[in-house]
DNA sequence: GATTATTATGTAAGCGCTTGCAGAAAGCGC
DNA sequence: GCGCTTTCTGCAAGCGCTTACATAATAATC
């Protein structure tokens, strides 16, 4: 492959010259940001089609003062959840005239300057997912002004910064109560997320209040600490299987983890649901398709990604967003629960 | 929530001044093209420090007329193939220094000028995907001097531009051989993604290849059309099934379609495989999670996302890359086909 | 018909950076 | 010590756009 002679792209100028006007109203008939006379507009029109001309996005954002760009901190980009979030997150931005910078952490070392890479500079605002930055980093982030909303974390205390959540206690509790109510489950084992997964915490605190609320004790044992994987899963799942311990259902705090619970109960000749019941949370598009298809809490993980893009829009454009935006979830009986 | 007020932010102007240099030393020293004092150096990131600079990418681009930024321009962010896809491509990005700006069709009209809004202004480079351009585009680009590479797709005749495909006809060939040989299968049905899918036709050869090998005939009426989704392959196979007609295996040109089948198969109460093996194409993270387990042709990815986006950086850099870039597959043996 | 609003366009000052050019300072050979 | 190279640094000209501000032309007001 040789290379590639780029002819030197129209400019504003080209245009104003070859329709004969000034720089200032090819400028306004692109922005609409001050009335053109239809004729003068027409020859503008008429211009930059001729020239094909594009505006140069970086003479835009260095005059205008803004970048028409959102920035994106994800932990890391595979895995089933980033799929749909990324389209809902692409969607809004999208309507919202915004272009959209990815920036996962998980292929680069976690350095502090990496907002420096985003922060300050390339985007309007930006979207942070769960532990992407410490609280430290979105302090000053907020500091500094740089609009930010938070997916699936709370603002360092003190700081109003918008943030979107799903509604996780109450069908944690729903759905562990089913287990308990429907399917007669006692000794029922919790997956743990990641220490300062707050969706974790706040499923985990669901599962407490359906025990309680039905006189069952929490069995510290049963706690499956380690991360929302599918090998975190099936290790905590082995341990417990290892250990001997006695137990009749697993909540894990996500799908993926449940997955890796389902794998390690087959591996070790349990049957599932008939021996332990297991059931997950957040409804990724496989957990139908699993064997047995997996009883879980549908989470709206597009519209996640969706509304706080929004929320940021609204927050770069007009300084105001809410303060906190509440997904409801949705329990979904398949199988894996017991059910037929 | 309230507006947030934004300091004005330093500039490069304000470093000078902090350090006692001019800006262009502070400049030469961010960027380290041309030999500064040691001392001053010290002085200048003493400043930088200080004052919390960060370059403005806007300004930097304009004044440098590169970007450091790449295009990826996608039909779709959902499903299953994309975040791996992402992954290799973010990674390779990082590492060449370039931003992600990424463009997912599915989310606004597909009317011409979305190349406007990456084509030739904000990127770099591009990173286009299958179908997402027409040859048109492709061409006007190219003659635009625009770098790109083409992801699964080839480049307009003619046109010397790189692109990267997986290794599909071979090991098409090889499973539908299997499907043959080991299974004593006979009637095997393909399911095709849709017209223009580069790498279905390839597939496609694959088994054709397969069949006259054996002295089978292809039979047209088992050529599934659609396209490579879930839904796609279970209607295909719904149709099929209610024709009547016979065929004790199908070969699915992707791994969701193939799961659609299986679910189209089982909602008839045909046994997989025992009745009808189905085979797949790209093992896809949950390719073994369903029941059956599917046998399926691995393909790398997250590879070629990664590979894709060096030839790119490749090209932006020095004006050269592979034309063609071939990555292997590999035939994975599970239980859809019939094997233990 | 003179005065005042209104609309349409141009002028020019940046936005914050890169970079070619030139000058100053310092090292080198003989 | 005198030219000559080699380092280091500053000056200033843009990069392509937005946006006050000024101006010209037109319409409205009494």
């Amino acid at each position: 492959m040789t290379v590639q002679i780029a002819r030197r792209r129209p400019t504003i100028s080209d245009v104003a010259r070859l329709a004969g006007v000034s720089i200032s109203t090819v400028s306004r008939v692109v922005n609409g940001t001050a009335p053109v006379a239809d004729e003068t507009v027409l020859q503008v029109r008429h211009a930059i089609t001729t020239l094909n001309y594009t505006p140069s996005a970086a003479a835009r954002s260095l005059a205008g003062r803004k970048t028409q760009t959102i920035g994106l901190l994800l932990p890391q980009i595979s895995g089933a959840f980033f799929a749909p979030m990324l389209l809902g997150i692409e969607i809004a931005a999208r309507q919202g005239g915004f272009a959209l910078l990815v920036h996962a952490q998980e292929s680069q070392p976690a350095n502090g300057d990496l907002t420096a890479s985003l922060g300050s500079h390339n985007v309007d605002g930006i979207l942070v997912f769960t532990t992407c930055l410490g609280d430290q980093e979105v302090t000053q982030l907020h500091a500094e002004g740089v609009p930010q909303v938070l997916l699936f974390r709370t603002p360092p205390a003190g700081l109003e910064i918008p943030c979107v959540f799903f509604e996780n206690r109450e069908n944690a509790h729903a759905l562990v109560t089913h287990l308990i109510e429907v399917h007669g489950r006692r000794r029922i084992a919790f997956l743990q997320g990641l220490a300062g997964n707050e969706e974790s915490v706040q499923r985990e605190a669901g599962y407490r209040e359906a025990l309680e609320a039905h006189g069952l004790a929490v069995a510290p044992e049963l706690m499956g600490v380690g991360g929302f994987t599918e090998i975190d899963g099936r290790r905590a799942t082995e341990a417990w299987l290892r250990r001997g311990l006695e137990f009749d259902a697993i909540f894990s705090g996500n799908d993926e983890a449940a997955i890796g619970a389902i794998m390690a109960l087959r591996a070790a000749g349990r049957r599932v649901p008939e021996d332990v019941a297991v059931v997950g949370f957040d409804d990724l598009p496989y957990a139908r398709l699993i064997e047995p298809p997996l009883t879980t809490v549908h989470a709206p993980i597009q519209d996640a990604g969706l509304q706080a893009t929004r929320q940021l829009v609204s927050l770069i454009q007009t300084g105001r967003a809410e303060r906190m935006t509440l997904l409801p979830t949705e329990v979904v009986i398949r199988r894996s629960c017991g059910c037929a």
